[in-house]
DNA sequence: TCTATATCATAAGCATGCTTAGGAGTTTCG
DNA sequence: CGAAACTCCTAAGCATGCTTATGATATAGA
């Protein structure tokens, strides 16, 4: 019916796709990818943590997290520890090298950011941050939920 | 040095990512995916267009067009017309089976979008599509730069 | 003409995502 | 204690994205 309607999905994909192809154009030369750099983030913020742990925060499957933290390890930024009592666990640290590295790596994603908010002012970009917000959050809750009743659909 | 800067990426990333989802457990019955979906309704837009144009408008590269291409076309939903003068080209239709597939899918995308946005006034709504807008624009002009000096970076 | 360049499509290889499945280890409860 | 249920991680297979490279045509220019 909306006119707006069916393109809202198409876009916010094809923003987040290009925000990617663009980081990692820019970041080609640090051997980060966003994905990697962003688990990187995250850990930094929560250095010990297990991953399943770190796959919650991220709202990632597990087994797309591991595979990641696989390649971190080869690349040397990240290091796994047994846990001390619990055999199944794996705690995650980041490595010396991961420090430095990270840095380089938002000076980089700053660069990619500024380019696509260009001529965005900053009350917009508050507001596109909020909304995004909103949207996780329902979809967060929604891909843990049975598939809702076609009711959603119409007074939505 | 803003508090919010480093998370839009991540976070556009994130809402895109779990949309798609949402929509792929929404939609599983259908056999289509969220890209496959997409492809088909640009395809309706512009009909007898060759995969060179469709990966245009869609601002993907040739040879992820040609993938999903190739998949529809398993599926019975688009067909490849050699073009009369041009050896080299494929046109691209939809097959008589894509028209009701299509209109099938649409309503699935519209109950995953209806849960997504719920919440969000339809003020709301239409401020995210024109920045995401100008957003992608930005991003589509710099994916075909080179890599922009680290001034960006500084007055963004 | 005929050679250089450009265009269209495809191939190969990598990184993320997912779903589904399963192995190993813990915990819970009869 | 011992079996059932749960948790943590990994495996396999598929779909998209990308970069880089190649083969087949078409076109332009010397």
């Amino acid at each position: 019916m909306n006119p707006n309607s069916p393109t809202l999905s198409f876009l916010l994909h094809d923003v987040a796709r290009l925000l990617k192809k663009r980081f990692e154009q820019i970041a080609k030369g640090s051997g980060l990818t966003r994905s990697q750099w962003q688990v990187l983030a995250y850990l930094a913020l929560n250095e010990g943590i297990h991953q399943s742990g770190l796959a919650e925060i991220l709202d990632v499957e597990q087994i797309t997290l591991g595979r990641i933290v696989d390649k971190l390890e080869t690349l040397g930024l990240i290091e796994r520890h047994p846990h001390p009592s619990d055999r199944r666990i794996w705690l995650l640290r980041l490595t010396p090298a991961a420090r430095p590295k990270l840095a380089q790596v938002r000076k980089l994603g700053d660069i990619a950011r500024g380019e696509a908010l260009a001529g965005v002012p900053e009350a917009d970009r508050q507001h596109l941050l909020q909304t995004l917000q909103t949207i996780k959050a329902n979809l967060a809750v929604a891909c843990d939920s049975p598939i809702a009743a076609q009711k959603r659909a119409t007074h939505a």
